[in-house]
DNA sequence: ATAAAACACGCATAATCACGCACTTTACTT
DNA sequence: AAGTAAAGTGCGTGATTATGCGTGTTTTAT
């Protein structure tokens, strides 16, 4: 068989089923692995696939979002590490969505081993990319809005979980009022995730620091960790530090 | 024999196998490699064929293979606007994901209204861009490789709705077995669906017609609609066009 | 931590190719 | 009819390409 023609079956195969395994294709195929990986090799170099371990993916199936745009990027990534330690093997966590989380999601180690329960598909879509994490999505009506699923089922849902850590990102945090909300369906929803943990972690750029919004969340004292970007000392957690929230 | 001759009949040899090897010839046509190359690359200069190594192929076989991944695109909008036509106002549609599932999504228009139910993230954030429709999120396991959600937990709930029309892609359709898959989770999940709407339409690309995989997922009598980019008259579609399902 | 699988790299080999040259055939001129 | 230019063909040689194997490394799963 022609060098082109496997190339040709194998981007058929790829059409048809988003993806290669490089040992089906030697058999398929009837040569030896090395062929198989150069065949592949050439593909991506002509932009036509995407290689991973074991095999080669669809270009379509995994070119979907944009990393760029993200406000205070640099900031949520700072974050995103100092939440990192909240994190233990073997943990069920309940995490949120927003931008922050997200953030926070794409800097998990690669051999993260925990469970994940969510109401942000794009949470998902990211968690599902680490091999020793579960995920669960909680099903529900989905805000088009905020991006996550909300509403009666979602919080019935999550009554019946029990989760070592819930992780949240927040519009406002203020250091008598606690945590603030402006949406009636977010807000039951927040309490309805940090009630069903043991411990929760609130992820917040500076800015959203001592801002109070219409509906109280809960006060500073149901949140056990405080995740910014600032150092430790810096005055603007001064208010904070007071209270029993652990400051990250 | 004449250079002439040997044109005639390496074009016949193309059109009839789509490709010819330069060993191949040298023994058929009794002459040297040179004169075959020599043959080839007149033909090449003339736009008959396309040479690689080892022999040639036919350009129209060229064609269809390099610009594949935009191939299957076009086909899968076609595919789409077709589809489109099953969704009345109002309706209550279950759908699932998959590349070809979110091409329709995208294709949908503007002021559409209806309530989607999906076990698709993806599908969900690219419904939520529509203002008239409501989109209810079905949660449960996510699965890391096909990107959707699975398991008992989004059987059972599958069982509590009941929609006007389903709408799916799949790995593999087979006039006489019907639907087909390789994934038991996946297979379980399509049988529910399948089970809790009253109509059932398949969207796929014709590349995955006549295809039979391990799993049984439905006879094609519980198809109402097979989606594919071809004409209705087509010629492949000739053995689905005798069954109840009814082709766009 | 460990073993298995998948991988990358260099090398060897065989097939395929390109090019120059010589020889033959064809076709055209005188 | 003979001469001649042009085209066609085959062969030798060296270059290029395609492929498989061995070895050691990386990744993955347990």
């Amino acid at each position: 068989m022609l060098k082109k023609e496997r190339h040709d079956f194998i981007m058929r195969q790829i059409n048809l089923h988003n993806r290669v395994l490089t040992s089906d294709l030697v058999q398929l195929l009837n040569v030896s692995e090395d062929t198989i990986r150069r065949d592949l090799q050439e593909l991506v170099d002509d932009g036509l696939l995407f290689k991973v371990h074991g095999g080669a993916l669809s270009k379509s199936y995994h070119s979907s979002f944009d990393d760029s745009t993200v406000y205070a990027r640099d900031s949520k990534i700072i974050i995103a590490k100092k939440a990192i330690s909240l994190i233990k093997d073997g943990m069920v966590v309940l995490i949120g969505g927003g931008t922050t989380i997200i953030e926070f999601v794409k800097q998990l180690p690669q051999n993260i081993a925990a469970t994940f329960f969510t109401i942000s598909p794009l949470v998902a879509v990211e968690l599902a990319k680490y091999n020793n994490v579960e995920v669960i999505l909680i099903g529900g009506l989905f805000s088009k809005n905020s991006q996550i699923t909300y509403g009666g089922h979602v919080i019935s849902q999550l009554a019946e979980i029990k989760a070592d850590l819930c992780l949240m990102g927040t519009s406002a945090i203020h250091h008598e009022e606690g945590l603030t909300d402006t949406d009636w369906e977010i807000n039951q929803l927040k309490k309805a995730m940090i009630a069903c943990s043991k411990k929760t972690a609130v992820l917040c750029i500076s800015e959203k620091l001592d801002i109070t919004l219409r509906l109280k969340v809960c006060p500073i004292e149901s949140i056990s960790y405080l995740v910014t970007e600032l150092e430790k000392g810096h005055g603007l957690l001064e208010g904070y530090r007071q209270k029993r929230a652990e400051i990250l």
